[in-house]
DNA sequence: AGCACTTCCTTAACATGTTAATTGTTGCTA
DNA sequence: TAGCAACAATTAACATGTTAAGGAAGTGCT
């Protein structure tokens, strides 16, 4: 076992935050003309990808926390990008919804968003790409792959 | 290049946070017997690694931005754990210093930390560690590797 | 029915992330 | 030397991260 940290140059934490904020610079960068946050993009992409949900499986899939997810929602809706709907049959669960506003966010920003992510595949180049991908998913017990 | 974003369960930006949350989530747990936060504690390593320095250094090895390192070092000098001194020569610039108490706290969860990031480098293995921060280190423009 | 217990979601409170505007200093230069 | 650009740091404003507490709706048990 380490008795050590690492030096602050060499911190798996510091380095991952670096990592994220050098991929979602440009991709804020992106989203700044549109008003939408970068996680308010994030729900928008799960919502279009699979359909109206639930909070519950929403904020799973868009890794959020339900405080925020909350927040979130009330905004996009404010917005009229999503709709918020009741289940009937139990009143206490939500379900949310794309609406043909956010989809065609989704659907004008897709394509640069995409280019965006190529440029970093060919950084790393394809397989360090998927490499990345997949040690980064041996550090979350809760990936599914 | 990709005209299509990869599904939300591959993407990159979302592998980044959740590795970071996974990371970061014990290395809290045992932050939060402190009372001090994730970032107060990476600045107070770096602190403790180099020693003092001024604003601008600490605020890129510390990879925060500017406003928050101010806030951050308002509430660790209010916590006694640093001191902030003017520069004669510039007065506009501004030196911040771990205090003794500051370097308690390091060294007091140091081991316990060391341990957590231990935890992780078994779960990926020596050789898959490296090569995660490797990569890492390529997607960020300004690592100096 | 009544009550405890869980579950889903929201609020609250505080810290940080992010961008923009502001203040205080310095340095340059007309 | 007055004026102005550049710089360091702060403040402001809004959104999110995080933990804890609260509220509303379901479930099970007596």
């Amino acid at each position: 076992m380490a008795r050590t940290l690492p030096s602050t140059a060499r911190s798996l934490p510091i380095a991952l935050i670096r990592a994220r904020e050098s991929v979602m610079s440009p991709i804020r960068d992106m989203l700044s003309e549109t008003g939408i946050t970068e996680q308010q993009w994030r729900v928008l992409r799960v919502l279009a990808e699979f359909g109206r949900m639930d909070t519950k499986t929403l904020a799973d899939r868009s890794s959020l926390l339900f405080p925020s997810l909350t927040r979130i929602a009330a905004t996009l809706r404010d917005k009229g990008l999503v709709t918020q709907t009741r289940d009937d049959k139990d009143r206490r669960r939500q379900f949310i919804e794309i609406t043909p506003g956010g989809l065609r966010i989704i659907k004008d920003y897709e394509p640069e968003a995409a280019n965006i992510v190529a440029g970093f595949k060919e950084t790393l180049g394809e397989e360090g790409y998927e490499t990345l991908l997949d040690l980064l998913g041996k550090l979350d017990p809760g990936a599914q792959d």
